[in-house]
DNA sequence: TAGTCTGTTAGACA
DNA sequence: CTGTCTAACAGACT
């Protein structure tokens, strides 16, 4: 669930779950997904109270009350989810908790969990170079964090802004009318900026406020109805202009956008 | 069938 | 500094 919203439902979703309560059954399934710390150790960690769930961009920090934290990081496919047990398809972690299991689910196998203290966080390369929270951070900081670079390939930089991920950017770029080759030198006046900041923050409540539930489905894992106005879209009509969406490759990834609102 | 695509990101390279 | 490519991996789609 590799964007902000969904790494922030699942961290909503294990505040219910899990603080406060110990997990039982912990089976780390897949040895590779733990890429920092022992087995024994990460189990016996796994297994104590937890005390708290917080999220820093794309990170989930889960902190446990023997002074260890975990971090997840759920890459191109990860989630934390219901789960039917340790035989489940793509299950790497599974876990009870009141008698029902949940799992760390990868079919990718890219995501990864690592085992620190907690006093070791702060220690922790991509989380001290993290750019700030969208809901922190104003027009002039952004616009200071993006420099003259390419928007998009500055806004997936995670030290830039935290969080920010392919789907953001070809969703925001549609609403703020930018092209997707623009660049930070082509976004002119503090205006323009504290909109552009403000319209990822708004976009990720969005995500959080309409995609909550106790397992994210990603688009192309089933999804009844794709939400998004533009991406995954091509050759469908814009919902404001009619004219076609497009897709085109921008920093290595798709973007798409409509040819006529977005110029 | 084989090739192409993928909601990430660190690291290599030009 | 900037941009571009690749690997890590495996499933779904065309």
């Amino acid at each position: 669930m590799p964007e902000l919203g969904e790494v922030e439902i699942v961290r909503q979703n294990l505040i219910r779950w899990w603080v406060n309560k110990s997990a039982k059954d912990v089976t780390l399934v897949d040895t590779a997904a733990l890429t920092q710390g022992e087995p024994e150790e990460f189990i016996r960690v796994l297994s104590s109270p937890c005390v708290g769930v917080r999220r820093r961009g794309k990170y989930l920090i889960l902190e446990f009350s023997d002074d260890h934290a975990v971090i997840f990081h759920f890459r191109m496919t990860g989630k934390i989810a219901p789960c039917t047990g340790v035989d489940d398809r793509f299950v790497r972690v599974a876990w009870t908790l009141e008698d029902r299991w949940y799992g760390f689910m990868d079919a990718r196998r890219l995501g990864h969990v690592e085992l620190f203290l907690a006093g070791e966080l702060q220690n922790y390369g991509p989380l001290i170079r993290m750019g700030p929270e969208p809901e922190d951070i104003d027009g002039a900081t952004l616009q200071k964090n993006v420099g003259k670079r390419g928007l998009k390939n500055a806004l997936l930089d995670q030290r830039v802004i935290a969080g920010v991920g392919n789907i953001a950017v070809s969703e925001v770029f549609y609403r703020q009318g930018l092209p997707p080759t623009a660049k930070g030198s082509d976004l002119v006046g503090s205006l323009a900026w504290d909109n552009l900041a403000k319209a990822i923050a708004e976009f990720f409540d969005e995500v959080i406020e309409e995609q909550s539930s106790d397992e994210v489905i990603y688009l192309n894992q089933g999804a009844l109805e794709n939400p998004f106005d533009v991406y995954k879209r091509e050759g469908l009509p814009c919902v404001r202009c009619g004219q076609l969406i497009r897709r085109d490759k921008v920093a290595g990834r798709s973007s798409y956008f409509c040819p006529s609102c977005q110029s």
